[in-house]
DNA sequence: GCGCCCATTGTGGATTTCCACAACGCCGAT
DNA sequence: ATCGGCGTTGTGGAAATCCACAATGGGCGC
Protein backbone atom coordinates (compact mmCIF):
# COMPACT_ATOMS: atom_id res chain seq x y z
CA UNK A 1 0.00 0.00 0.00
CA UNK A 2 1.36 3.47 -1.30
CA UNK A 3 0.32 6.54 0.59
CA UNK A 4 0.31 9.78 -1.32
CA UNK A 5 0.51 12.89 0.85
CA UNK A 6 -0.17 15.80 -1.24
CA UNK A 7 -2.86 19.08 -0.88
CA UNK A 8 -3.15 19.09 -4.56
CA UNK A 9 -5.85 16.81 -5.49
CA UNK A 10 -5.12 16.97 -9.60
CA UNK A 11 -1.71 15.95 -8.78
CA UNK A 12 -3.10 12.96 -5.78
CA UNK A 13 -5.32 11.61 -8.69
CA UNK A 14 -2.86 11.55 -11.14
CA UNK A 15 -0.55 9.36 -8.49
CA UNK A 16 -3.62 7.76 -7.44
CA UNK A 17 -3.81 6.55 -11.18
CA UNK A 18 -0.67 5.92 -12.09
CA UNK A 19 -0.13 3.87 -9.29
CA UNK A 20 -3.47 1.54 -9.81
CA UNK A 21 -2.32 1.55 -13.51
CA UNK A 22 1.30 -0.38 -12.01
CA UNK A 23 -1.03 -2.61 -9.88
CA UNK A 24 -0.07 -1.24 -6.67
CA UNK A 25 -2.71 0.26 -4.02
CA UNK A 26 -2.81 3.21 -3.22
CA UNK A 27 -4.59 5.40 -0.28
CA UNK A 28 -4.72 9.49 -0.82
CA UNK A 29 -4.55 12.09 1.66
CA UNK A 30 -5.10 15.47 1.48
CA UNK A 31 -2.88 16.86 4.31
CA UNK A 32 -0.10 15.85 6.88
CA UNK A 33 -3.22 16.61 10.06
CA UNK A 34 -5.27 13.97 7.62
CA UNK A 35 -2.41 11.43 7.37
CA UNK A 36 -1.19 11.60 10.77
CA UNK A 37 -4.78 10.84 12.03
CA UNK A 38 -5.65 7.92 9.80
CA UNK A 39 -2.12 6.29 10.94
CA UNK A 40 -3.04 6.93 14.55
CA UNK A 41 -6.40 5.34 14.27
CA UNK A 42 -5.71 2.59 12.06
CA UNK A 43 -2.71 0.51 13.30
CA UNK A 44 -3.05 -2.52 12.16
CA UNK A 45 -2.50 -1.60 8.27
CA UNK A 46 0.95 -1.02 9.48
CA UNK A 47 1.89 -4.66 9.40
CA UNK A 48 1.77 -4.96 5.62
CA UNK A 49 4.47 -3.67 3.85
CA UNK A 50 3.90 0.10 2.73
CA UNK A 51 5.44 3.04 1.56
CA UNK A 52 4.89 7.24 1.77
CA UNK A 53 5.08 9.48 -1.10
CA UNK A 54 5.05 12.72 1.40
CA UNK A 55 4.64 16.17 -0.38
CA UNK A 56 7.19 18.73 1.46
CA UNK A 57 4.77 21.93 1.01
CA UNK A 58 1.57 20.84 2.59
CA UNK A 59 -1.07 23.26 3.49
CA UNK A 60 -1.06 22.56 7.31
CA UNK A 61 1.70 21.04 8.81
CA UNK A 62 4.76 20.65 6.72
CA UNK A 63 6.09 16.74 5.42
CA UNK A 64 8.89 17.29 7.06
CA UNK A 65 6.97 17.83 10.19
CA UNK A 66 4.79 14.68 9.47
CA UNK A 67 7.95 13.07 9.02
CA UNK A 68 9.50 14.22 11.92
CA UNK A 69 6.11 13.22 14.21
CA UNK A 70 6.32 9.88 12.05
CA UNK A 71 9.63 9.53 13.51
CA UNK A 72 9.62 10.70 17.32
CA UNK A 73 5.58 8.66 17.70
CA UNK A 74 7.18 5.18 15.94
CA UNK A 75 4.44 5.64 13.38
CA UNK A 76 4.43 3.27 10.78
CA UNK A 77 8.22 2.56 11.16
CA UNK A 78 8.11 -0.14 8.25
CA UNK A 79 7.05 2.08 5.80
CA UNK A 80 10.30 4.33 3.79
CA UNK A 81 9.12 8.42 3.47
CA UNK A 82 9.48 9.25 -0.30
CA UNK A 83 9.54 13.01 -0.45
CA UNK A 84 8.13 14.83 -3.15
CA UNK A 85 8.50 18.39 -3.95
CA UNK A 86 8.62 20.88 -6.90
CA UNK A 87 10.69 23.37 -5.19
CA UNK A 88 13.80 21.66 -3.37
CA UNK A 89 17.02 22.68 -3.26
CA UNK A 90 20.44 20.57 -2.39
CA UNK A 91 20.55 21.62 1.11
CA UNK A 92 17.04 20.82 1.61
CA UNK A 93 17.80 17.06 0.02
CA UNK A 94 20.66 16.33 1.85
CA UNK A 95 19.27 17.25 5.25
CA UNK A 96 15.99 15.16 4.07
CA UNK A 97 18.14 12.27 3.25
CA UNK A 98 20.26 12.58 6.28
CA UNK A 99 17.50 12.79 8.43
CA UNK A 100 16.20 9.17 7.22
CA UNK A 101 13.74 9.15 4.40
CA UNK A 102 14.16 6.96 1.95
CA UNK A 103 14.41 8.96 -1.54
CA UNK A 104 13.46 12.67 -2.55
CA UNK A 105 11.98 13.03 -5.95
CA UNK A 106 11.58 16.56 -7.99
CA UNK A 107 8.27 17.38 -9.41
CA UNK A 108 7.59 17.08 -12.22
CA UNK A 109 8.97 13.33 -12.39
CA UNK A 110 9.52 10.52 -14.55
CA UNK A 111 6.57 8.29 -14.09
CA UNK A 112 8.63 4.55 -14.38
CA UNK A 113 11.53 6.19 -12.42
CA UNK A 114 8.63 6.80 -9.64
CA UNK A 115 7.54 3.62 -9.51
CA UNK A 116 11.26 2.13 -9.21
CA UNK A 117 12.29 4.18 -6.45
CA UNK A 118 8.28 3.01 -4.96
CA UNK A 119 9.59 -0.54 -5.54
CA UNK A 120 12.30 -0.36 -4.08
CA UNK A 121 10.56 1.41 -1.13
CA UNK A 122 8.66 -1.48 -0.69
CA UNK A 123 11.42 -4.18 -0.72
CA UNK A 124 12.52 -1.92 1.78
CA UNK A 125 9.55 -2.39 3.71
CA UNK A 126 9.80 -6.26 3.84
CA UNK A 127 12.53 -6.02 5.06
CA UNK A 128 11.70 -3.95 7.91
CA UNK A 129 8.68 -5.68 8.72
CA UNK A 130 10.63 -8.71 8.77
CA UNK A 131 13.15 -7.69 11.42
CA UNK A 132 10.78 -6.32 13.57
CA UNK A 133 8.70 -8.80 13.31
CA UNK A 134 11.71 -11.48 14.45
CA UNK A 135 12.54 -8.99 17.26
CA UNK A 136 8.71 -9.01 18.23
CA UNK A 137 8.93 -12.70 18.93
CA UNK A 138 12.32 -12.49 20.87
CA UNK A 139 11.13 -9.57 23.25
CA UNK A 140 7.42 -11.56 23.18
CA UNK A 141 9.29 -14.67 24.85
CA UNK A 142 11.36 -12.26 27.12
CA UNK A 143 8.61 -10.68 28.45
CA UNK A 144 7.61 -14.22 29.84
CA UNK A 145 10.76 -14.82 31.95
CA UNK A 146 10.41 -13.83 35.72
CA UNK A 147 12.48 -11.86 37.26
CA UNK A 148 14.53 -14.33 38.13
CA UNK A 149 15.26 -15.79 34.67
CA UNK A 150 16.20 -12.72 33.56
CA UNK A 151 18.88 -12.56 35.93
CA UNK A 152 20.33 -16.22 35.12
CA UNK A 153 20.08 -15.70 31.97
CA UNK A 154 21.85 -12.95 31.83
CA UNK A 155 24.85 -14.62 33.66
CA UNK A 156 24.32 -17.84 31.30
CA UNK A 157 25.27 -15.41 28.12
CA UNK A 158 28.56 -14.10 29.82
CA UNK A 159 29.40 -17.91 29.87
CA UNK A 160 29.20 -18.12 33.40
CA UNK A 161 29.01 -21.97 35.13
CA UNK A 162 26.52 -22.68 36.76
CA UNK A 163 28.33 -22.61 40.10
CA UNK A 164 29.74 -19.52 39.40
CA UNK A 165 26.27 -18.33 38.82
CA UNK A 166 24.88 -19.75 42.14
CA UNK A 167 27.27 -18.26 44.47
CA UNK A 168 26.55 -14.64 42.83
CA UNK A 169 23.40 -15.44 43.23
CA UNK A 170 23.31 -16.77 46.43
CA UNK A 171 21.17 -19.80 45.83
CA UNK A 172 21.74 -24.18 44.87
CA UNK A 173 23.10 -24.81 41.81
CA UNK A 174 20.36 -26.89 41.55
CA UNK A 175 18.05 -24.30 41.63
CA UNK A 176 20.38 -22.47 38.46
CA UNK A 177 20.07 -25.43 36.91
CA UNK A 178 15.88 -25.04 37.05
CA UNK A 179 15.81 -21.50 35.85
CA UNK A 180 18.49 -22.88 33.37
CA UNK A 181 15.62 -25.25 31.88
CA UNK A 182 13.08 -22.28 31.82
CA UNK A 183 14.93 -20.14 30.26
CA UNK A 184 15.86 -22.56 27.29
CA UNK A 185 12.35 -23.45 27.30
CA UNK A 186 10.23 -20.48 26.93
CA UNK A 187 13.00 -18.62 24.65
CA UNK A 188 12.77 -22.02 22.51
CA UNK A 189 16.31 -23.27 22.42
CA UNK A 190 18.04 -26.06 23.27
CA UNK A 191 21.69 -25.00 24.12
CA UNK A 192 23.64 -21.90 25.38
CA UNK A 193 25.25 -21.32 22.33
CA UNK A 194 21.59 -21.05 20.32
CA UNK A 195 20.52 -19.02 23.31
CA UNK A 196 24.17 -16.88 22.66
CA UNK A 197 23.37 -16.33 19.19
CA UNK A 198 19.58 -15.26 19.28
CA UNK A 199 20.86 -12.52 20.99
CA UNK A 200 23.74 -11.92 19.16
CA UNK A 201 26.39 -9.28 20.47
CA UNK A 202 23.10 -7.40 22.19
CA UNK A 203 22.71 -7.22 25.68
CA UNK A 204 19.60 -8.97 26.90
CA UNK A 205 17.35 -6.27 27.78
CA UNK B 1 43.63 13.66 8.31
CA UNK B 2 41.37 15.40 5.76
CA UNK B 3 42.29 15.04 2.31
CA UNK B 4 41.26 18.07 -0.11
CA UNK B 5 40.75 16.93 -3.78
CA UNK B 6 39.92 20.04 -6.12
CA UNK B 7 41.52 21.25 -9.42
CA UNK B 8 41.45 24.67 -8.27
CA UNK B 9 44.43 25.70 -6.51
CA UNK B 10 42.76 29.22 -4.52
CA UNK B 11 39.97 26.99 -3.41
CA UNK B 12 42.45 24.37 -2.20
CA UNK B 13 44.70 26.42 -0.58
CA UNK B 14 41.72 28.04 1.52
CA UNK B 15 40.12 24.81 2.37
CA UNK B 16 43.53 24.24 3.89
CA UNK B 17 43.77 27.44 5.77
CA UNK B 18 40.26 26.96 7.12
CA UNK B 19 41.63 23.30 7.98
CA UNK B 20 44.69 24.13 9.89
CA UNK B 21 42.80 27.18 11.58
CA UNK B 22 40.47 24.48 13.03
CA UNK B 23 43.42 21.83 13.77
CA UNK B 24 42.42 19.69 11.61
CA UNK B 25 45.38 17.88 9.48
CA UNK B 26 45.23 18.47 5.74
CA UNK B 27 46.57 17.17 2.53
CA UNK B 28 45.27 18.32 -0.42
CA UNK B 29 45.64 16.72 -4.04
CA UNK B 30 44.87 18.35 -7.45
CA UNK B 31 43.17 16.11 -9.15
CA UNK B 32 41.32 12.94 -8.57
CA UNK B 33 44.07 11.08 -10.44
CA UNK B 34 46.88 12.12 -7.94
CA UNK B 35 44.36 11.48 -4.95
CA UNK B 36 43.91 7.51 -5.84
CA UNK B 37 47.86 7.21 -6.94
CA UNK B 38 48.58 8.69 -3.59
CA UNK B 39 45.77 6.10 -1.93
CA UNK B 40 47.20 3.41 -3.71
CA UNK B 41 50.57 4.02 -2.45
CA UNK B 42 50.43 5.19 0.88
CA UNK B 43 48.24 1.98 2.89
CA UNK B 44 49.74 2.73 6.16
CA UNK B 45 47.98 6.77 6.78
CA UNK B 46 44.82 4.68 6.21
CA UNK B 47 44.52 3.28 9.27
CA UNK B 48 44.07 6.98 10.68
CA UNK B 49 40.97 8.64 11.07
CA UNK B 50 40.30 10.59 7.89
CA UNK B 51 37.56 12.12 5.90
CA UNK B 52 37.72 12.67 2.06
CA UNK B 53 36.70 16.41 0.66
CA UNK B 54 35.84 15.51 -3.07
CA UNK B 55 34.87 18.31 -5.63
CA UNK B 56 32.11 16.77 -7.88
CA UNK B 57 33.76 18.13 -11.06
CA UNK B 58 37.57 18.24 -11.31
CA UNK B 59 39.61 18.32 -14.74
CA UNK B 60 40.29 14.86 -15.16
CA UNK B 61 37.89 12.07 -13.83
CA UNK B 62 35.12 13.16 -12.26
CA UNK B 63 34.93 13.19 -7.75
CA UNK B 64 31.92 10.95 -8.52
CA UNK B 65 34.45 7.95 -10.46
CA UNK B 66 36.98 8.47 -7.86
CA UNK B 67 34.34 7.67 -5.23
CA UNK B 68 33.17 4.67 -7.25
CA UNK B 69 37.18 3.67 -7.78
CA UNK B 70 37.30 3.78 -3.84
CA UNK B 71 34.57 1.64 -3.19
CA UNK B 72 35.59 -0.67 -6.08
CA UNK B 73 38.83 -1.13 -4.57
CA UNK B 74 38.18 -0.77 -1.40
CA UNK B 75 40.37 2.31 -0.96
CA UNK B 76 40.22 4.06 2.45
CA UNK B 77 37.33 2.56 3.38
CA UNK B 78 36.91 4.02 7.04
CA UNK B 79 37.25 7.31 5.06
CA UNK B 80 33.74 9.31 4.59
CA UNK B 81 33.82 11.14 1.74
CA UNK B 82 32.33 14.65 1.17
CA UNK B 83 31.35 15.81 -1.93
CA UNK B 84 31.43 19.63 -2.82
CA UNK B 85 29.92 21.41 -5.74
CA UNK B 86 29.31 24.82 -6.80
CA UNK B 87 26.56 23.23 -9.56
CA UNK B 88 24.89 20.58 -8.04
CA UNK B 89 21.22 19.70 -8.42
CA UNK B 90 18.94 17.73 -5.96
CA UNK B 91 19.42 14.59 -8.03
CA UNK B 92 22.96 14.36 -8.08
CA UNK B 93 22.92 15.01 -4.60
CA UNK B 94 20.07 12.11 -3.79
CA UNK B 95 21.95 10.10 -5.94
CA UNK B 96 25.59 11.00 -4.25
CA UNK B 97 24.10 10.19 -0.38
CA UNK B 98 22.16 6.86 -1.76
CA UNK B 99 25.45 5.67 -3.22
CA UNK B 100 26.66 5.96 0.40
CA UNK B 101 28.72 9.39 0.31
CA UNK B 102 28.37 10.73 3.99
CA UNK B 103 27.58 14.41 3.12
CA UNK B 104 26.74 16.57 0.02
CA UNK B 105 28.24 20.47 0.04
CA UNK B 106 27.38 23.57 -2.05
CA UNK B 107 30.09 26.03 -2.89
CA UNK B 108 29.80 28.46 -1.39
CA UNK B 109 29.86 26.95 1.87
CA UNK B 110 29.61 27.89 5.42
CA UNK B 111 32.93 27.88 7.35
CA UNK B 112 31.23 26.59 10.51
CA UNK B 113 28.98 24.08 8.93
CA UNK B 114 31.65 22.40 6.84
CA UNK B 115 33.37 22.25 9.94
CA UNK B 116 30.97 20.64 11.81
CA UNK B 117 30.28 18.14 8.86
CA UNK B 118 34.24 17.40 9.16
CA UNK B 119 33.84 16.64 12.81
CA UNK B 120 31.16 14.33 12.02
CA UNK B 121 32.64 12.73 9.52
CA UNK B 122 36.17 12.34 11.54
CA UNK B 123 33.93 10.62 14.03
CA UNK B 124 32.34 8.35 11.36
CA UNK B 125 35.65 7.27 10.47
CA UNK B 126 36.98 6.75 14.00
CA UNK B 127 33.54 4.09 14.07
CA UNK B 128 34.55 2.55 11.15
CA UNK B 129 37.89 1.74 12.55
CA UNK B 130 37.21 0.31 15.61
CA UNK B 131 34.52 -2.17 13.95
CA UNK B 132 36.86 -2.55 11.50
CA UNK B 133 39.57 -3.62 13.84
CA UNK B 134 37.19 -6.19 15.67
CA UNK B 135 36.38 -7.82 12.63
CA UNK B 136 40.17 -7.53 11.68
CA UNK B 137 41.06 -9.31 14.51
CA UNK B 138 38.28 -11.66 14.45
CA UNK B 139 39.37 -13.11 11.11
CA UNK B 140 42.98 -13.13 11.85
CA UNK B 141 42.39 -15.51 14.37
CA UNK B 142 39.90 -17.57 12.08
CA UNK B 143 42.73 -17.88 9.45
CA UNK B 144 45.03 -19.63 12.23
CA UNK B 145 42.42 -22.45 12.36
CA UNK B 146 43.31 -25.29 10.49
CA UNK B 147 40.06 -27.30 8.28
CA UNK B 148 39.53 -29.44 10.33
CA UNK B 149 38.79 -27.02 13.34
CA UNK B 150 36.65 -25.16 11.12
CA UNK B 151 34.40 -27.56 10.57
CA UNK B 152 34.27 -28.33 14.47
CA UNK B 153 33.75 -24.57 14.79
CA UNK B 154 30.63 -24.48 12.63
CA UNK B 155 28.81 -27.89 14.03
CA UNK B 156 29.78 -26.44 17.56
CA UNK B 157 28.23 -23.22 16.52
CA UNK B 158 24.73 -25.19 15.42
CA UNK B 159 24.70 -26.36 19.08
CA UNK B 160 25.90 -29.77 18.54
CA UNK B 161 27.06 -31.98 21.14
CA UNK B 162 30.68 -33.28 20.81
CA UNK B 163 29.18 -37.06 20.33
CA UNK B 164 26.81 -35.48 17.11
CA UNK B 165 29.40 -33.58 15.36
CA UNK B 166 32.15 -36.89 16.06
CA UNK B 167 29.35 -38.98 14.10
CA UNK B 168 29.21 -35.93 11.78
CA UNK B 169 32.49 -36.24 10.89
CA UNK B 170 33.50 -39.72 11.25
CA UNK B 171 36.14 -39.41 14.21
CA UNK B 172 36.36 -40.29 17.74
CA UNK B 173 34.58 -38.08 20.60
CA UNK B 174 37.85 -37.38 22.49
CA UNK B 175 39.51 -36.19 18.93
CA UNK B 176 36.43 -33.71 18.92
CA UNK B 177 36.91 -32.48 22.32
CA UNK B 178 40.87 -31.91 21.09
CA UNK B 179 39.60 -29.90 18.14
CA UNK B 180 37.06 -27.33 20.18
CA UNK B 181 39.54 -26.90 23.04
CA UNK B 182 42.35 -26.14 20.38
CA UNK B 183 39.20 -23.74 18.20
CA UNK B 184 39.03 -22.30 22.15
CA UNK B 185 42.18 -21.05 22.30
CA UNK B 186 42.97 -19.77 19.14
CA UNK B 187 39.59 -17.89 19.16
CA UNK B 188 40.98 -16.47 22.66
CA UNK B 189 37.20 -17.32 24.48
CA UNK B 190 36.72 -19.94 26.99
CA UNK B 191 33.46 -21.55 26.63
CA UNK B 192 30.89 -22.29 23.48
CA UNK B 193 28.71 -19.34 24.60
CA UNK B 194 31.52 -16.86 24.13
CA UNK B 195 32.62 -18.38 20.81
CA UNK B 196 28.88 -17.74 19.69
CA UNK B 197 28.62 -14.36 20.84
CA UNK B 198 31.70 -13.34 18.85
CA UNK B 199 29.84 -14.30 16.03
CA UNK B 200 26.52 -13.21 16.86
CA UNK B 201 24.35 -13.95 14.25
CA UNK B 202 26.74 -14.34 11.90
CA UNK B 203 27.62 -17.64 9.82
CA UNK B 204 31.16 -18.28 10.37
CA UNK B 205 33.30 -17.70 6.91
C1' DG C 1 -9.78 -21.33 52.04
C1' DC C 2 -8.08 -22.86 47.58
C1' DG C 3 -5.34 -22.84 43.56
C1' DC C 4 -1.69 -21.04 41.03
C1' DC C 5 2.71 -19.06 40.40
C1' DC C 6 7.23 -18.04 41.97
C1' DA C 7 11.45 -19.02 44.38
C1' DT C 8 13.82 -22.52 46.31
C1' DT C 9 15.96 -27.13 47.35
C1' DG C 10 17.12 -32.28 47.56
C1' DT C 11 18.16 -37.23 45.81
C1' DG C 12 20.00 -40.14 42.62
C1' DG C 13 21.74 -41.18 38.42
C1' DA C 14 22.91 -40.47 33.58
C1' DT C 15 25.22 -37.87 30.17
C1' DT C 16 28.36 -34.52 28.57
C1' DT C 17 32.44 -31.82 28.84
C1' DC C 18 37.15 -31.24 29.95
C1' DC C 19 41.94 -32.52 30.02
C1' DA C 20 46.80 -34.38 31.63
C1' DC C 21 49.58 -37.62 29.78
C1' DA C 22 50.46 -40.52 26.22
C1' DA C 23 50.82 -42.24 21.47
C1' DC C 24 50.85 -43.18 16.10
C1' DG C 25 51.20 -42.20 11.07
C1' DC C 26 51.52 -39.05 7.23
C1' DC C 27 53.36 -35.14 4.80
C1' DG C 28 56.28 -31.32 3.67
C1' DA C 29 60.30 -28.44 4.53
C1' DT C 30 65.04 -28.29 5.75
C1' DA D 1 67.12 -38.41 7.88
C1' DT D 2 64.98 -35.20 11.08
C1' DC D 3 61.62 -32.12 12.70
C1' DG D 4 57.26 -29.94 13.15
C1' DG D 5 52.48 -29.72 12.16
C1' DC D 6 48.23 -32.04 11.28
C1' DG D 7 44.84 -35.51 12.10
C1' DT D 8 43.77 -38.95 15.01
C1' DT D 9 43.02 -41.87 19.26
C1' DG D 10 43.21 -43.92 24.12
C1' DT D 11 43.14 -44.04 29.45
C1' DG D 12 41.51 -42.41 33.58
C1' DG D 13 39.34 -39.31 36.32
C1' DA D 14 37.22 -34.93 37.58
C1' DA D 15 33.89 -31.47 36.82
C1' DA D 16 29.81 -29.74 34.74
C1' DT D 17 25.25 -30.30 32.90
C1' DC D 18 20.82 -32.31 32.79
C1' DC D 19 16.53 -33.94 34.80
C1' DA D 20 12.64 -37.21 36.78
C1' DC D 21 10.47 -37.15 40.90
C1' DA D 22 9.73 -34.95 44.96
C1' DA D 23 9.04 -31.18 48.29
C1' DT D 24 8.34 -26.42 51.05
C1' DG D 25 6.83 -21.69 51.91
C1' DG D 26 5.11 -17.13 50.56
C1' DG D 27 2.14 -14.06 47.97
C1' DC D 28 -1.83 -13.07 45.22
C1' DG D 29 -6.39 -13.43 43.11
C1' DC D 30 -10.84 -15.53 43.22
Amino acid sequence: MIHVVDDEEPLRDALAWLLRSRELDCRTHASGEEFLAWLARDRTGQAEPGAVLLDVRLGGISGTEVFDRMRAQALAPAWPVIYLTGHGDVPMAVEALKQGAFDFVEKPFNDNSLVDRLMAALAESRRRLAESAEAGRREERLAGLTAREREVLALVLEGCYNKVIADRLGIAMRTVEVYRARVFAKMGVRSAVELARLFGEREEP
